[in-house]
DNA sequence: AAGCAAATCAACCGCCTGGGA
DNA sequence: GTCCCAGGCGGTTGATTTGCT
């Protein structure tokens, strides 16, 4: 016995959407906020598939979407964070904000895997085209591994565990796409961050050479809006005759989405809207340590328009190319 | 201007997961 | 422990746009 479908396909519209659709549901979402995606396409008198409605707010009428080209920037921030993740979209979709999954989905089909095959890159596992697979990475992993391991451990931030691993592997591959632990760290540490905070410390007295995975906090966070972006690009849409691309007033947007919640970043509250923004150290949840440069970057004027340095790749701490293939 | 191919991207599909009964 | 349901995710499709001849 299969499983019964999501909707009753025989009355749903599929397609495009219509203005008037899209009117539907954000007037909807607007006063009931989102969620029970199964009933609502009833309640807001939408023909739609409950997951058809979803991936339009959340891929298209969401007002806190950036759109628009992506910036080179985010570029190397997508294929830095593939390396680590791999598919996991929405895991990337979480780093870079308002982006959505599919539309980096999309980006790196037609961009970035060119870009990389040009580059010589493989872009399923980040490795040169012609390199051995299996040798190469499995060192590399583990002597990066371990050197995070025991930096962190010793109360060393990940900064310090980008340099070391630059200075000390000189023909190194670093590569995570193979390395399927990591996507199960990201979800066992949201899960139990006291429980890892006390397994760090008995790892102290582990062996160096013990595979351990750098304790990245990739957690999945709410991309905060992006209104300056949003009103720049918005002539951007295409000129298809079919309506796809909303002109989205959001000034009236409260209640649900205008009104900002703080956003939890690595235990430390911050609020992107205001224009604060957070460190690197912070950003992996190593917060109060002496890479910590939130009170220098509060004030400062050649932060990015994100705000965000996650990897350091605006600092070029973790420069991935460099590390990529030497 | 027309025809074709390639590129783009919005949307769909099916599967998986977590929570509740 | 099992089943059901809703939500979420990644892969894929196909309509549309763009570029080239």
């Amino acid at each position: 016995m299969g499983r019964s479908p999501c909707c009753e396909k025989a009355h749903t519209n599929k397609g495009a959407w219509t203005k008037e659709e899209d009117d539907r549901l954000i007037a909807y979402i607007r006063a009931h906020g989102e969620g029970c995606w199964r009933s609502l396409p009833k309640a807001a008198g939408l023909l739609r598939c409950g997951k058809s409605c979803r991936l339009r707010w959340i891929n298209y009428l969401r007002p806190d979407l950036k759109r628009g080209n992506f910036s080179e920037e985010e570029d190397e921030l997508i294929i830095k964070l593939h390396s680590l993740l791999g598919n996991k979209w929405s895991l990337i979709a979480g780093r870079l904000p308002g982006r959505t999954d599919n539309e980096i989905k999309n980006y790196w089909n037609t961009h970035i895997r060119r870009k990389l095959l040009n580059r010589g890159i493989d872009p399923a596992s980040h490795r040169p085209v012609n390199d051995n697979p299996t040798s190469h990475h499995t060192t590399t992993t583990a002597a990066i591994t371990a050197t995070a391991a025991t930096n962190i451990n010793n109360n060393h931030s990940l900064l310090d565990v980008a340099a070391t691993t630059t200075n000390t592997t000189t023909t190194t591959t670093i590569s995570f796409a193979n390395a399927t632990p990591i996507t199960h760290l990201v979800k066992d540490e949201a899960e139990d961050e006291d429980k890892h905070n006390s397994d760090r410390k008995i790892n102290n007295t582990l062996p160096e050479i013990q595979e351990i995975c750098p304790d990245l906090n990739l957690e999945l966070r709410i991309s905060p809006p992006h209104h300056h972006q949003q009103q720049n690009n918005s002539s951007s849409s295409s000129s298809s005759s079919s309506y796809i691309q909303p002109q989205i007033q959001h000034d009236n947007y409260d209640h649900h989405h205008h009104h900002q919640q703080p956003l939890k970043t690595g235990g430390r509250t911050s609020n992107f809207a205001s224009g604060t923004t957070i460190c690197f150290a912070c950003s992996l949840g190593i917060e109060n340590s002496k890479e910590c440069s939130c009170t220098t970057s509060l004030n400062s004027t050649s932060s990015s328009s994100t705000g965000y340095d996650f990897l350091g790749l605006k600092t070029g701490i973790l420069d991935y190319r460099s590390l990529e293939m030497k």
